[in-house]
DNA sequence: AGTAACTCGTACACCACTGTTCAACAAGGG
DNA sequence: CCCTTGTTGAACAGTGGTGTACGAGTTACT
């Protein structure tokens, strides 16, 4: 017990902190391939005994909410180096550009997690995320330069589905996967330009 | 065996065609709440004893495909009454309208479909609605109505993932039901237009 | 009226996964 | 160096579903 001053992550072992990041790298991992990935699947891929999986993760769920949190931190983290400033249009261009292969490669692990956890606890974790991205787009309706005759979190959502369709169609053999981000960008810029303006060529 | 000329649909008794009916509609009705609705479930909902319900379908994988099978057709039955001449978006505008809320309704049996049966068979199944819109969208790219820098399939695609965006921002408690087809069509109808165009208002 | 088709419930074998227990062993930390 | 913390595989109980077998009863077609 060295001084556990307060709530701390609760210093571990070096030892289980390595077996911890080991699960958690492989969970995401078998996840993204197969949202119905067993325990067993995931502890094996680790390198490590069930057992001692379920001595860090109390559950399936629980699990499966820690890989969820970790892609996702990872995700927000590498879009911390996109820069939002400047013409709005060409920061989403920037934006999406970056962001639809995370959204692309992470496809099967949320749905795993949409399997296990209430629509409540995957937005919250989605908070950041979500938050740089509204942002933007707020912006973009407050200089004009995006539609303000629908909700925010609307142009938000289709944004989002517009690079879920990307990847059907990626995997549908229908979309070349170099192209996609130009489709997507091409798309959204246009269901985002305002009433009466001139779609962006 | 009252001249089975060929492979017909197989006569069976009346007895047998009632049931076989009503388990596809229950099968509708309970995977459209719950994808993941068992077969005693399904045979609950229709009056129907399990035993039953596997003599018409040998396994739960036969059972959702019919039952896909069954909702689509059903839909695309309905849309027959649409109006598809005239001008394009207008045509588009009410195919939307009369479009949408069969989507949405369908998407916990669609998923169901996607846990069972190989992507390919589901493409098949969608076939018929499919052209429908195809055939739409085809046309306003032929007389200059929606964009030809995109390929058809990715605005038919756009077009569907739309619809989704609408049903998750419903239940989500952030878009107004009513609201719903007036979002899909603007979102839709701005994305379609061609570079340099206007938007229409 | 008679026969084949259909239905029903119960019961069973089976399977894959989850989560727990145990007892022995390995390794980090002070 | 010793004690605590981790790790391990095997074994077990529990769960919830799928698909099959059976025997008796019912219902439609001719």
């Amino acid at each position: 017990m060295t001084v556990p001053t307060s709530a701390q992550p609760l210093a571990r072992r070096a030892d289980a902190q390595r077996s911890i990041a080991a699960i958690l790298k492989a969970a995401v991992n078998a996840l993204s391939r197969d949202p119905d990935a067993s325990v067993s699947d995931i502890a094996k891929a680790a390198g490590v005994g069930r057992v001692t999986l379920y001595g860090h993760f109390p559950n399936r769920a629980d699990l499966v909410e820690a890989a969820l949190a970790h892609a996702i931190d990872q995700g927000h983290a590498a879009l911390d180096a996109v820069d939002l400033v400047g013409d709005t249009r060409q920061a989403l261009t920037r934006l999406i550009d970056s962001s639809w292969l995370l959204v692309n490669q992470s496809r099967a692990l949320l749905l795993a997690a949409q399997a296990v956890l209430p629509p409540s606890r995957i937005r919250d974790l989605h908070a950041g995320p979500v938050e740089r991205v509204e942002g933007l787009v707020k912006r973009g309706q407050d200089d004009g330069a995006f539609r303000s005759d629908l909700s925010t979190s609307w142009l938000v959502g289709v944004m989002h589905s517009v690079m879920h369709t990307a990847a059907d169609e990626i995997n549908a053999g229908r979309l070349d996967p170099d192209q996609a981000a130009a489709f997507i960008t091409a798309t959204v810029l246009a269901a985002f330009t305002p009433p009466g303006r001139r779609v962006p060529a």
